[in-house]
RNA sequence: GGCGCAUUCGUCUAGGGGUUGAGGACACCUCCCUCUCAAGGAGGAGAUCACCGGUUCGAAUCCGGUAUGCGCUACCA
C-alpha cells in the first residue's frame, strides 16, 4: 500500500445509530488502526426531509462508546473539512456544473409527477425501470422554453449507453456491469443538495479516501461512481463491501427484530467490548476457533480478506453470552463501578437512594457469575435491598417437606442463629450442617426453605454468603415473616 | 421485469482439490462439581457442504446451469 490509508463512516443522521451501520463503522476503524491510517467520519446530511433531530449525537455517542476514536470529523475537526455535507453545497453544485458543460451531465425537467407515471407504466409493462431519458434528448430550444417556465431543474448524470464497467471488489473479487443497465440518476436534487452518489465521489476524492468499506447494498451502485470518478478525471478509491446483517427471518434488520439500535443495548446494559468483539464477528473470523478477543488483538489481527461474503444474522443470544464473558473479566471494582447506575435506576422505587457502594460491593462478589448484562443486576439482587420480600408460601417447601416440617426446621433455624456470636460464613456452615443432620434432613431440604425465606427466591446465590451480607438481624425477621405466613396458611 | 451478490449444523463461522467419516462457538441435551441458580469441566445430539451436470484418479473446495435468498433499480442514504 502506497498512498497512506484513509477510510471514511459516513453515517446520515436519518435515524439512530443501527447495528448494521456501527458493524461498517468498526470495520473501518479496525481497518484505519491496523494499518495505521485514518478513520474519518463525515455527516450525510443530504436528506433534509428525513432528518431527525438527535440522531447525530447519538451516533457520536454509540462511536465513543465503543471506543471508535475519529481522527477527522465532527467536534475534531481536521484540514479536508468540513465534515458536514451541507456546509459543502457549493463544491457539489460546481462540480454538477461541470459535468454539464462537459458534457457528462444535464439538466432534467421531468416533473415528480411524469416520473411516478413513468415508473407505474413502466411496472405494468414489466420494462426495466430507470429513468427513460427524456431531457437527455432534449433540442436547445425545448430546453431554453423549459428554463423559460421557471423549473427548477435536477442535474442527472449522462451514463454510457454501451461499454461495461467492472472494478475488482476487495472482498467479492471481479464485479462487472453493463452500461446499458444503468439509468441517468440524479446527481443534484432541484433543492440544491446533491445525491449519496454526487457527494460520496466529491467528498471521496477531496478528502483523499484511499478505501471504501461500505455495505453491500452499495454494491450495485458502484459503476455509478466509477462513471462518475472517470468523467472527473479522479484516482477512484479501492472497493470492498461488506455483508449485510440480517434478523432471524433473513430480511434486513429492523425494530422488529428486537434492539437494532446501540443505544438501547447499552440502557440494557452490554459491554462495549462485548459489543465490539461481538460485532467484529458478524462477518469477519481470525480462524476456525477464536471468539473472545479484545479490542487490541482484533485491531492487530483484522484483515479484509477474512471478511466472509455472506449475510449474517444477528444472534442475539450469543451476544448476551458473550456480554456475561466480559462481564465475568471485568476486575471488582470495574464491574462495581459500572453495576451501580444501573442499580440506581433499575432498582424497585420503594428502595432508598442513594445506593451505598459499599453495600454493593459486597454483593458484585456474588452475582458476578450469575448475571450477563448490567441491568439483570437490578432484577437478580432486588431482595438485597427490599424491606418486604414478596413470593408464594408454597416455595418455601423443599422437596418431601409438609408444613409442619418445613416450620419446625425454620424454627430450629431461628433459634440456631439467634445464639450465634459471628455471623459469617464459616460459622453458619458449622452451624447448620449439623443442624441438618439434627433434624434428619438432608441439607437441601433444609437450605432450600431457608433460602426462600431469606431471599424471595428459589434461585439465588450461595446462601451463607447471601445471608451474611443481608445480616442477622434482616435475616431471623425474614425468618420469622417466613414462619408466619406457613402458619397462616 | 432487469442487473448484481450470495448459498457449509437452528445461528455465527473454519476449511478454498486428497491429512475432513467437515473443525470451533452460541443455543439444546447428559454427566461432574454442588445448599439452589450460575460459572467451570467432560461428553452428546445436530451439516446428504442448496440442487443438477461437468472438469479430475479424486470436489464442500474449480467450471456451468437451475433454484432460493438478499440487495439495487428514489429529486433516500
Amino acid at each position: 500500500m502506497t498512498k497512506s490509508v484513509r477510510v471514511r463512516y459516513a453515517p446520515s443522521p436519518t435515524g439512530y445509530p443501527h447495528v448494521g451501520n456501527i458493524r461498517t463503522a468498526l470495520f473501518n476503524w479496525l481497518f484505519a488502526r491496523h494499518y495505521g491510517g485514518s478513520f474519518i467520519v463525515r455527516i450525510e446530511d443530504t436528506d433534509v426531509a428525513r432528518k431527525v433531530e438527535d440522531a447525530l449525537q447519538a451516533i457520536l455517542d454509540g462511536l465513543r462508546w465503543l471506543g471508535m476514536d475519529w481522527d477527522e470529523g465532527p467536534e475534531v475537526g481536521g484540514k479536508y473539512g468540513p465534515y458536514f455535507q451541507s456546509q459543502r453545497l457549493e463544491l457539489y453544485r460546481q462540480t454538477a456544473e461541470r459535468l454539464v458543460s462537459q458534457g457528462d451531465a444535464y439538466y432534467c425537467y421531468c416533473s415528480l409527477q411524469r416520473l411516478e407515471e413513468m415508473r407505474a407504466e413502466q411496472v405494468r409493462h414489466k420494462q426495466q425501470l430507470g429513468y427513460d431519458r427524456h431531457c437527455r434528448y432534449l433540442s436547445d430550444e425545448e430546453r431554453s422554453a423549459k428554463k423559460k417556465e421557471g423549473i427548477t431543474p435536477v442535474v442527472r448524470f449522462q451514463t454510457p449507453l454501451s461499454g461495461q464497467t467492472g472494478f475488482n471488489d476487495l472482498i467479492r473479487s471481479q464485479v462487472v456491469f453493463d452500461n446499458n443497465t444503468l439509468d441517468d440518476f440524479v446527481l443534484l436534487k432541484s433543492d440544491g443538495y446533491p445525491t449519496y452518489h454526487l457527494a460520496s465521489v466529491v467528498d471521496d476524492h477531496l478528502m483523499e479516501i484511499s478505501h471504501v468499506l461500505r455495505a453491500e447494498e452499495w454494491l450495485s451502485s458502484t459503476p455509478r461512481h466509477l462513471l462518475m470518478y472517470q468523467a472527473l478525471g479522479f484516482e477512484p478509491p479501492q472497493f470492498a463491501h461488506l455483508p449485510m446483517i440480517l434478523g432471524a427471518d433473513r430480511s434486513k434488520l429492523s425494530k422488529r427484530h428486537g434492539a437494532s439500535s446501540i443505544t438501547e443495548y447499552r440502557e440494557q446494559g452490554y459491554l462495549p467490548e462485548a459489543m465490539v468483539n461481538f460485532l467484529a464477528l458478524l462477518g469477519w473470523s481470525l480462524d476456525d476457533r477464536t471468539e473472545i478477543l479484545s479490542r487490541q488483538e482484533l485491531i492487530d489481527k483484522f484483515s479484509l480478506e477474512r471478511v466472509s461474503q455472506t449475510a449474517a444474522i444477528f444472534n442475539h443470544e450469543k451476544l448476551y453470552w458473550m456480554n456475561g464473558v466480559s462481564l465475568r473479566e471485568l476486575s471488582h471494582e470495574e464491574l462495581l463501578r459500572k453495576i451501580m447506575p444501573f442499580l440506581e435506576s433499575g432498582l424497585p422505587k420503594e428502595v432508598k437512594r442513594p445506593i451505598s457502594k459499599e453495600y454493593v460491593s459486597r454483593i458484585v462478589p456474588l452475582i458476578r457469575e450469575r448475571i450477563n448484562t448490567l441491568a439483570e443486576a437490578a432484577t437478580y439482587a432486588d431482595f438485597f435491598f427490599l424491606d418486604e420480600l414478596e413470593y408464594e408460601t408454597s416455595m418455601l417447601m423443599g422437596k418431601k417437606m409438609t408444613t409442619e416440617t418445613t416450620v419446625k426446621a425454620l424454627k430450629a433455624v431461628q433459634e440456631k442463629l439467634s445464639l450465634l456470636e459471628n455471623f459469617n460464613r464459616d460459622s453458619l456452615e458449622g452451624t447448620l450442617r449439623p443442624l441438618a443432620k439434627e433434624l434428619e434432613l438432608n441439607t437441601g431440604q433444609l437450605f432450600s426453605p431457608l433460602r426462600v425465606a431469606t431471599t424471595g427466591r428459589t434461585a439465588a446465590p450461595p446462601l451463607f454468603e447471601t445471608m451474611v451480607v443481608l445480616g442477622k438481624e434482616r435475616c431471623l425477621h425474614r425468618i420469622m415473616v417466613a414462619i408466619g405466613k406457613l402458619l397462616n396458611k
